[in-house]
DNA sequence: ATAATTATGATAATGATTATCATTATATAG
DNA sequence: CTATATAATGATAATCATTATCATAATTAT
């Protein structure tokens, strides 16, 4: 999703895009394909507002969720992440590896008979999540 | 599995079964296919032995998700859930209903293209977690 | 019977997150 | 342009789920 089209999702929901707004959703942009805690994002945004305060930064990320410009998600530790959402409605997903912690992408769904079944059994689906926990390719060589 | 299995298990892991264990095993033994939160699973436990403590209840079902005679997972809320693991290295999905709050089950794997996929790329997959939102099929005629 | 080890319950502590509030910044009305 | 209203901020208190600590109790080993 490029700038323009957060900036008029923004827009179309009165968010007043202030400076300090505007260093998260940067550090947002500029940590593209990556899944940062909001801890990350408070020294990353303090790189460029050095007295931005953690509430600024969990109330922007919330809203910003909840706008759909970023995905909240949690993968281990009982922290919540934060990614930029990329391709509106998109739905990739995420492989973590056990032993350095990386957190990667998936394409492709492939998730259609499972929620094809659902829809059969009266189900109607909105939304999915799914995690594959595993080695990347590079701690699968190194065992 | 079983409660032989389940005691076998705990067995060859010198897991001593005191009451208080065996009164939050009994809690999830009776709650088959439901996914309960430490706190339902204390005030559950404490029908059994009034006195329980809170720290015992989450020393217990951290122990026994280790012993993988539970799974621990989450869903909404920033609060772990806990359910029995009926069979051993099987893995259902969940699907959670955003209006009631239900967790069901939901059969079938099908995720053998993904993980095909990434065995591809390089990846060990050791597990997943695959979780559906939507509306369930009660919630869905409501509407 | 005694000593050692393990388990328990109460509660303090921890960490992530949210609520509160005084202050600051911005938008709107006059 | 000024005054007022509203929104946002940052510091910090509060909340909540969970874990750590510790004195005591229960169990096991000698």
């Amino acid at each position: 999703m490029v700038v323009d089209v957060i900036n008029a999702k923004l827009h179309e929901n009165s968010y007043r895009l202030t400076g300090q707004r505007k260093a998260v959703l940067n550090v947002m942009l500029e940590n593209k394909g990556r899944h940062l805690s909001a801890e990350e994002v408070l020294w990353e945004a303090r790189k460029i507002l050095p007295n931005i305060g953690i509430a600024t930064v969990y109330r922007t990320l919330e809203k910003l969720a909840s706008l759909e410009v970023l995905y909240k998600s949690m993968f281990e530790g009982n922290k919540y992440r934060y990614e930029l959402a990329e391709n509106e409605k998109h739905h990739h997903h995420h492989v973590l590896c056990l032993a350095c912690g990386q957190i990667s992408e998936v394409s492709g769904d492939l998730l259609h008979e499972l929620e094809s079944k659902l829809d059969d059994q009266g189900y109607k689906i909105i939304d999915h999540e799914l995690k594959f926990y595993g080695y990347c390719p590079t701690c699968t060589r190194k065992q």
